[in-house]
DNA sequence: TTACAAATATAGCCTAGGCTACATTTTTGT
DNA sequence: ACAAAAATGTAGCCTAGGCTATATTTGTAA
């Protein structure tokens, strides 16, 4: 064994795990996130408007709907919108906060408007807990004077 | 054109096809990146060890590896093990340069060593240059701003 | 009211990326 | 040298998430 680890390096199998379910959930976080500012802007989302916002087709928008349905996210019924149950709503709003922060946190590290915007879609769904506070803590300190490392 | 967005505001759809392509190539970051490690420790990347490295089952590993060479990337010869082509290495240096700028920086932020260890792997793949610039150049201005005082 | 357009659903196909089970080749130990 | 173990390859299955093409339903305008 030629393992040089150090005593905060876990395997490298796991941040690949990690990374790869993130992946996998990263897709529902991002419909219902849109369902839930379709629904703040217009009463309600409909799968021509999700599909459009997605950049997908509509079959794509229709299957999505129907997997964040299986998984209690959502619920809808033939030809008519689609609504976010109470666990897609608390989904959308942490994917929302998390959006936010990161971006605002990219920018505060003076990352130019256009590329924060861009990059804060791929990058916040990789961002645990404890990177988020770290994040928030950052940005609460430059306010006041440095961030908090005493 | 009847939407509100903010001059920096591309459309959602934008973001989102961004997003979804760093995903795509994500999983070929990760295996160049992690054969570039192995050769570099081994002299060799053997499929077995790139399965265990990466979590995942032996026909998995030798899939994404047949894509690898499909896509000019890798080279291998049955029963031996797994190179890079020229190509390949140039992606895996540019992975392994980005994962240690968003790790450093994420250490920077004040984010916790074991969760700047596991979120660096899946923030990494959706840096844009831009940001990544601006990322470095938030690392360099740390040091002459703040000295290391621990 | 009725016909047409737009929205939605459905079917079927593709690729990527997981897996298990099994066949084959290499390596290793006696 | 040879048998057992380990590594690799291959086949086949699954799900997710894309797509196009083709119904079907809804909504609207004549």
């Amino acid at each position: 064994m030629s393992d040089d680890q150090k005593p905060s390096d876990c395997d490298a199998a796991d941040r690949f795990s990690k990374a790869r379910s993130e992946r996998a959930s990263a897709l529902l976080e991002d419909y219902t996130e849109l369902i839930g500012d379709l629904m703040a802007e217009h009463g309600e989302a409909r799968i021509a408007d999700i599909a459009r916002s997605m950049g997908v087709a509509h079959p794509t928008a229709t299957k999505a709907v129907a997997r964040l349905k299986r998984e209690g996210l959502a619920t809808s019924r033939p030809y008519r919108g689609v609504f976010l149950t109470p666990a897609g709503e608390a989904m959308a709003e942490k994917a929302r906060q998390r959006h936010r922060i990161v971006h605002d946190l990219l920018l505060a590290i003076g990352v130019p408007a256009e590329a924060a915007e861009l990059d804060a879609e791929g990058i916040e769904h990789h961002v645990s807990e404890e990177t988020l506070k770290a994040f928030a803590a950052f940005l609460a300190g430059k306010h006041e004077r440095e961030p908090p490392k005493d």
